[in-house]
RNA sequence: GGGUAGGUGGCCGAGUGGUUAAUGGCAGCAGACUGUAAAUCUGCCACGCAACGCGUUGCGGUGGUUCGAAUCCACCCCUGCCCA
């Protein structure tokens, strides 16, 4: 079953051109999935994502196995179905919650108790149910239960972590029971060696891809970047390699070109959701006054919903007054703003010019334009 | 005209002798947000300045009591309600 899910079919530097196949979606990497943590992307019809043109969006298995809870979504006939998205669904299994939540849980070799964030209830997550949670949901991409270290977790702690999480990872492997395709999660926090032993280990399981979890958790970017860059070159080159959480502009650049094929990331809903707009020209927040009077869209030649019909002015008027199609309006553009990064970032690949295009691109998002009134 | 309640920083509204330039909330100004406990959180918000400190003015007005008053007293001005 492995021949056609991915494949690089083209390469500039480290940086790849790949597609990325189910037979639910087929999307074009490097890719960027938006974030659906509780069966929605927040703010958004289903219909909006899909005309932006995302293939596929990522969902949480932490936070619907507390609600509505996976058997439910079971019984409603899968997560497609319960949410209306038809096309490429990823569930992370809750390791980004071990990390998030980490005065509500405990870990063991067995697996993580969580007091639910809700009720304050007890659950145990385990590599084996957290494979029958993403099983009853049907996503077509599952991840295993991982923990996410902290960005100062010392090297003795991350090394006896890692095991643990390795061995998780292939319990997961062995609890698959459907073609749901799994990945292996890379981790080894701020420490080259264990990133190269992580990748290392994991590459040795029949996994269809391979994520790299635990960066942009607090560490500087300079470090995230030479940490990814000591990961990658150990994944086999043949496999989808999924930067877990990451994010911005510019470190979805630096990781394209180090050979990053996916990311997700609540960035550019959450900004949207608090009035922060993301522009070739840098972030736009549009409660500034200096919008006020402003008749000009958020970003001249973005061919969104947003931006075709609106000014700075009635979206500021929107934030002002906290109206929710403020939000709504300002998550559709962002995530045209991503999808448009990634496929001229794609473009840019396809013509041996990635480093060209990341260079101009960072030039003009980090020297921010005069705002025009 | 009589009675009564009240006048606090852009607005609402605490405070009724001393940690008070004055609690809160709203509005306003700015910032943050990276596998979503987030339509959330943080800072600023009298005036002036060589400004993480100093100075000035300050709770309707004017006087007074007091070591000390937004807080007590006197008179005045204004507002709401009730009765004529």
């Amino acid at each position: 079953m492995e021949n056609n899910f991915f494949s690089v079919i083209d390469r500039d530097g480290d940086a790849r051109l790949g597609i990325l196949k189910t037979p639910r979606f087929c999307a074009d990497t490097p890719v960027f999935m938006p974030v659906g943590t509780q069966a929605t992307v927040k703010g958004m019809l289903p219909r909006d994502v899909a005309d932006i043109g995302f293939p596929i969006i990522l969902s949480n298995t932490y936070h619907l196995y507390l609600r509505p809870g996976h058997e439910l979504i079971r019984k409603m006939g899968g997560l497609h179905r319960f949410m209306d998205w038809r096309r490429g669904i990823l569930t992370d299994s809750g390791g980004f919650q071990v990390f998030s939540l980490k005065d509500l849980r405990s870990i063991s070799d067995e697996g993580v108790t969580f007091k639910s964030h809700i009720d304050g209830s007890s659950h145990f997550f385990s590599p084996e149910n957290v494979i029958m949670f993403q099983e009853s949901f049907g996503s077509d991409i599952m991840m295993p239960i991982d923990e996410c270290v902290p960005p100062d977790a010392s090297f003795s702690y991350v090394e006896s972590s890692l095991k643990r999480t390795h061995s998780w990872a292939f319990r997961c492997l062995k609890a698959k029971t459907t073609d749901q395709r799994l990945f292996g999660i890379v981790q080894g926090g701020m420490y080259g060696d264990l990133r190269k032993i992580s990748a290392e280990t994991l590459r040795e399981g029949n996994f269809s891809g391979f994520s790299i979890g635990g960066l942009s958790v607090g560490e500087s970017k300079e470090l995230m970047y030479d940490v990814l860059g000591l990961t990658t070159p150990h994944i086999p080159f043949d496999k989808p390699r999924y930067l877990m959480g990451v994010g911005a502009p510019d470190d979805i650049l630096e990781a394209v070109e180090r050979g990053v094929d996916m990311f997700d990331c609540v960035l550019p809903t959450r900004t949207a959701r608090t009035g922060t707009f993301l522009t070739a020209d840098g972030k736009i927040v549009i409660k500034n006054a200096v919008h006020k009077y402003s008749a000009e869209p958020v970003e001249a030649g973005c061919d969104c919903y947003t931006c075709a019909n609106f000014t700075r002015s009635y979206l500021r008027h929107l934030f002002m007054v906290d109206e929710m199609l403020g939000p709504q309006l300002a998550t559709i553009h962002n995530l045209a703003f991503m999808y448009r990064l990634m496929k001229n970032i794609r473009t840019s690949i396809e013509q041996k010019k990635f480093r060209v295009f990341k260079a101009g691109f960072l030039e003009r998002y980090n020297n921010k334009a005069v705002i025009k009134q």
